[in-house]
DNA sequence: GCCAGATAGTCTCACCTGCAACTATTCTAA
DNA sequence: TTAGAATAGTTGCAGGTGAGACTATCTGGC
């Protein structure tokens, strides 16, 4: 895995003749992807993502879907139907439905009929999903902490701040109440 | 797709008879995914992302790999390969090689043999590519402009700034060049 | 009451992606 | 020199996921 020294690869990426010359594009035609904030965004989630997944994945065997639905649940004192947790967690429905089926299955969660409209569910945790989330929340929150950690509280609140107007310039943010409106997922 | 009112459905959320208060989370333990920075990041990650591909997917037909294939050697003067494309990028090694064999096929890329290691080629736009490229890129950042329009000046660079220090703490800081020695992808 | 349209949830299908095996080539060290 | 390890790139396979069809149910207008 490890390698000698970047030096030994690098000559892979000197430069080549190139006769086209005339078409490479300028300076300000040119978009660096170290410097575009989508691309920053995407990875830089997804590498959070990796590390807290060890928690909930290796140790819990849940995925990401099975976590957010049981997210979800936890955090709310009410039992609510799938269609919301798909809303509030901004995930599919049918990526939901499976999740869901999945932790039925493992009596993590259990469902009740909604005798009001019988096209839902309302889901809640289970004793034994209760035990896990108690567990598995500290545990996520501490790796959270341990990332975050290389900036100070100040930076924080700054960085929590401009997400949020980010959230909500494209329109991400949702109360809980909001959430039940959402459609489409 | 437009709702009546939240308050509509969201009668569905009204608190049901929970015969297990004693075994629900308190506040201290639970965790507010809307104020979860894993999850938030990938939120945001997701829906600048597929503001994004409106452009890229839509107008030109590519896919997340295929784009960034493009960028990485749209951004590079030389030729260089698809080992080096991968790290860059931070996506897998048959990803990118599943997203060259694509656009070896439209012709927005070719790639020469490497005399001095034949396992590898390197890879550059062709002249289609980098019109594509020149085309698509004022796009892209005219979208990041209009998504970050919602910070200032100010805002915006301490946003990269923090973004910054996250990513290095995470070890996600590459140069060009140490992107070379990055194995696993 | 009844019908058209909306909604909750499930399921199938197609696609995408990572893993790991595989080939070809290069490097390393005896 | 040469065998074994490492590397670049490709591909088969399996698992995950979104789109959209489908069923059951509800709502609103007539």
């Amino acid at each position: 895995m490890a390698k000698p020294s970047p030096a030994a690869s690098r000559q892979q990426a000197k430069p080549v003749e190139d006769d086209r010359n005339a078409a490479v594009p300028q300076d300000d035609e040119r978009l660096d992807l170290f410097k575009f904030a989508p691309f920053r965004l995407n990875r830089l989630a997804a590498e959070v993502s990796a590390a807290l997944a060890v928690e909930y994945r290796e140790r819990y065997g849940l995925d990401i879907p099975e976590w957010r639905v049981l997210a979800t649940l936890g955090f709310r004192r009410e039992a609510c139907s799938a269609q919301y947790v798909a809303a509030c967690t901004r995930t599919h429905k049918s990526t939901i439905s499976r999740a869901v089926t999945s932790l039925l299955e493992r009596r993590l969660i259990e469902r009740v009929e909604n005798t009001e409209d019988r096209r839902e569910f309302r889901l809640r945790l289970t004793r034994k999903g209760k035990t896990l989330y108690e567990e598995l929340i500290p545990r996520l929150q501490q790796r959270e902490r341990e990332i975050m950690a290389c900036l100070s509280a100040d930076e924080r609140r700054t960085f929590d701040r401009l997400i949020g107007k980010i959230e909500a310039s494209l329109d991400l943010i949702q109360t809980s109440e909001e959430a039940d409106a959402k459609q489409a997922y």
